[in-house]
DNA sequence: CGCGCCTCAATTGTATACAATCATTAGTTT
DNA sequence: AAACTAATGATTGTATACAATTGAGGCGCG
């Protein structure tokens, strides 16, 4: 959005990682660089760099000379992305809570404001949106806003699963209420309760994985083969400074 | 290490980023594709492929038909990363704190007794790895390994400043008693001790930044470009579930 | 009837060729 | 002399061509 958005490559990588995203590529369905080639109308070599990409991200899974399908949901990866970002969520929490006033109190509660709006017309994009724009907001005002990338990494590993979920019939309420709760605790800088109401509210995921590997158990993958994060091995990291 | 290290672009991704973190290859360097191919003895494919994998890392910069660098050290990159390492590494130990054992318990007093070999020996090489194996180890006794993942990617972000900063001449010494610290809080399950030695361990790099800024100003970077992370855009995160 | 080997189609990995873009420099003009 | 313009060389972005590997299916053999 910000930097040039074309460039055959980053138009693949965006086209692909919101169809994984949003389940119109299913897990495990098999990406063949020609057909995708085909279909999004350019070379292979644009399509082989966005897969590389998205494998770095953890939502496509490459084997050598042997292609490359959508990743399947990994109950391990989702439960290690979900510790990571309620880590860093609550670390971020702490510090916005420590540099609110008026003007970012106002914000956040206007966030809310947006999401009783996009409730009441049942707009799941308006609501999403400004979801996540609450969360980013909470980074920035903690004089961190770069944590965010960290977050978003692991955040992309619980969206599938919060996607399938049932228990999103539950609808926007609960979520709107828990955020008022994290909101409240912040702007008031009580930290158990900024911790509490922040498990709360990333923990739902946890029961929902379990749910789902009943109902799809063909999404998910309890195997031990080793995710391949960096794509292109990783082992690199190992007796580096 | 453990897959096939094989395929070229494998090896030009380990090759490059060893080379940027031991600061063969100095912030700002150019990387023309040409010539790394020349080097490497391979086309510019996969050494196009790698580099993208590095610009996703942080370590490396592209520019649009511009060509890439070797990414400044960003200040605030280097803070948030060392946020993120402490919230990250606070959390696990905490988990792996409830999960100790009398076996667990020994195999971190043995990578103390490792690291004190290595100090005596002056294997610097042997220090790093033990070092890093230990942290790795927390990880594994928490039962979130791939959380390591997350952490080693931040790491990354600290050590180009780790290696350059002159305090390292303080020599291992320190560094072990924080370890042994960090331990026995551990093995004692003793909750805020916990917090306290591994701030103490992870916060040295802070005073580092500015005193490298002022020796070495043009490896840094302050201006307010925004690092691209995910090489290629990463603005598809918005508006999505 | 089952098992193993061999051939072949499909797909990826790598190299090369071509097109587009950018920076630099020389030349011209004011 | 300074500044602007145009041409050129270098470098990246993309497409295509070729080589290597894999997996499947058929065939023969035990």
């Amino acid at each position: 959005m910000r930097q040039l958005a074309h460039s055959t490559a980053s138009s693949v990588y965006a086209g692909l990682r919101q169809k994984i995203i949003e389940l119109t590529l299913k897990p495990r369905d098999m990406l063949v660089e020609q057909k995708l080639a085909k279909e999004f109308g350019v070379s292979r070599t644009p399509i082989r760099e966005a897969l590389a990409m998205l494998a770095s991200e953890g939502l496509v899974e490459i084997s050598r000379n042997r292609g490359a399908i959508v990743a399947p949901i990994r109950v391990e990866a989702v439960r290690t992305a979900q510790f990571v970002r309620e880590s860093l969520e609550i670390s971020v929490a702490m510090a916005a809570a420590t540099q609110m006033n008026s003007r970012t109190e106002l914000k956040l509660f206007h966030a809310i404001e947006e999401q009783e709006l996009a409730n009441r017309e049942s707009d799941a994009a308006l609501f999403y949106g400004s979801d996540e724009a609450m969360h980013f907001e909470l980074a920035k005002i903690a004089g961190l806003p770069l944590v965010w990338d960290y977050i978003a990494e692991a955040k992309v590993q619980m969206d599938r699963v919060r996607r399938l979920s049932l228990s999103r019939a539950q609808s926007f309420d609960r979520l709107i209420e828990q955020h008022r709760r994290i909101i409240t605790a912040i702007a008031g800088n009580d930290r158990p309760e900024i911790e509490a109401s922040l498990k709360e509210h990333l923990r739902q995921v946890l029961p929902d994985i379990e749910a789902l590997k009943q109902n799809q158990p063909d999404y998910f993958d309890d195997g031990d083969l080793q995710p391949i994060r960096h794509a292109i091995s990783g082992q690199a990291a190992l007796h580096t400074v």
